[in-house]
DNA sequence: AAAAAACATAACACTATGTTATGCCGATTC
DNA sequence: GAATCGGCATAACATAGTGTTATGTTTTTT
């Protein structure tokens, strides 16, 4: 393809870096395993034969194919390019989540992700079967199919601003001791400390709205309609002028599972993005316990 | 590639039809420019890391590719692909040209041709300016850039079943005395050579129609006009009942040229077309005299 | 625990591809 | 028409890639 650019052998030496005999031999080979010549000399230029021709844009596609190879297996290396599956629960999807990826895709150009949020049995599943390569969830009890990295993030009071404990500095179970609550399901982790917090200050739990996520019972509050005790990753984005945010006291953490597939071999862009995402947690984090699989 | 197929390197060494240890090297030395590592075992299998997913389907493509320049070049080798640029006379276009480029490519399922009727003017720039590889021409007086090839060709007196001289077997200019003719532009070399025959034998040519094309003037005597003396080439098509086709005396030679840019170097499927063509005018051709340029 | 299978490594051989030195040929110049 | 010059091919040789066989290592199987 140098030769028939520059119409010189010698110019195309050149411009490839090797010496011009190497080039001669190179055409003059190739055109021995064609079984046909590759050029004719016409007033000392070389002019490419009419079969060479009828292959030129087939081995120019090549060309331009191998050098995309090679660049993106240098894109690659320097974690530039790759795609990642990542299965979270809901909440995750639209609020932490989004703001991880852009500051982790601002720096890799070729990078793209998938996010594929639903409840945890689902991202379980997924995980087991490979199909993702980095999962989100919590009340994980472990699987042997899966590894998991299990953060504990702080939990707090969300309610409205107009509320009467809305001037308190920490929220207590017997400041509830009256409030209807807003909350997570009843077979769910979170809600079952949370009722042992109340029961160990001899205090009642009365349910105003049951829901399976936090971000839904953050929404309800903003409605006005109650408060929650809820993850804090979540809260923080409904902080405003008519919702406020207190510590809730005993502290009752929210424990996440980082999940992955054991057998699968996660990309070296996977763990990167796994440890990017950790250190997103870090400020919500809890650090009294901690567990890994 | 095939190690991913096969998910073995003893299988894909079989495959590939070399040995083991060297395609452990080929993947340990691709891992090594790629700068990651190629494959993960599992299980006792070989997994291609989610990095060389990323990758393979170029990769594919490119050897695909590679696979059809190879089968091309062979096919350019055994004459059974390329291209050909043909200029003709519109009469060649229609009637004799397409039966020879029938049976050519019915042995070459990869050549494809192009056919370009113009007038010789128009041919003969054509060959000059290197546009196409091959011309049919007439009337052609040589030119430094253009290769030509005569060859002198039957012509025959056509003219209606019921006409009063359909019963003669051979018809010659004093038979005509009478008759209006059907005939080539004035100016061609042709119809000269036809004027004069007659005034060798001391006949008057009387003109019904002056056309350009042989073709148009058997249309002209199927239509019952009148008679003409036209190229048997262009004649025998038009044999049927209401048309018969006599010989002409004297023998009036119609002078075809088949021309080629002298520059450019002719591909080896042209050649053998150009010689194709040659023979598929062999019935018609008159032998005593034949020039080459 | 032993045997077998699959792969990696080592030592070596050959071919492709690179080098430098040099000869040949056509185009230009005198 | 002789001389010169640029461009290419050829020759002789060096090196790297890619192949081989022999053997060691690890994992799987029995």
């Amino acid at each position: 393809m140098a030769a028939i650019q520059y119409g010189s052998v010698t110019l195309a030496a050149k411009e490839m870096g090797i010496s011009q005999p190497a080039v001669s031999r190179l055409l003059a080979d190739l055109g021995h395993t064609f079984g046909f010549p590759l050029f004719d000399r016409r007033d000392g230029r070389l002019v490419p034969t009419q079969e060479v021709r009828f292959l030129q844009l087939d081995i120019q596609r090549v060309l331009e194919l191998m050098g995309q190879i090679g660049e993106t297996s240098q894109s690659i290396t320097a974690r530039k390019a790759g795609h990642i599956r990542i299965a979270c629960l809901p909440g995750f999807a639209t609020s932490h989540l989004p703001a991880v990826i852009a500051q982790f895709l601002k720096d890799r150009p070729g990078v793209s992700i998938t996010i594929e949020p639903d409840r945890p049995e689902r991202i379980l599943e997924w995980m087991i079967d490979e199909h993702f390569d980095f999962g989100i969830t919590d009340g994980f009890r472990g699987h042997p199919a899966v590894q998991s990295s299990d953060i504990d993030v702080r939990t707090v009071c969300i309610l409205p601003a107009k509320h009467r404990l809305a001037d308190y500095s920490v929220i207590t179970p017997e400041d509830l001791k009256d409030e209807k609550l807003i909350h997570t399901l009843k077979d769910s982790d979170f809600f079952k400390r949370l009722l042992k917090a109340f029961q160990d200050s001899n205090t009642k739990l009365l349910t105003l709205v049951e829901t399976r996520q936090f971000t839904a019972a953050c929404e309800l509050v903003h409605q006005g309609v109650g408060l929650a005790v809820v993850s804090e990753l979540d809260a923080i984005k409904f902080a405003s002028d008519t919702v406020v945010i207190r510590p809730f006291m005993p502290v009752i953490p929210h424990r996440l599972s980082l999940v992955r597939p054991v057998q699968k071999a996660p990309s070296m862009l996977t763990l990167e993005f796994m440890h990017a995402f950790e250190v997103s947690l870090e400020p919500f984090r809890i650090n009294i316990e901690r567990a890994v699989n």
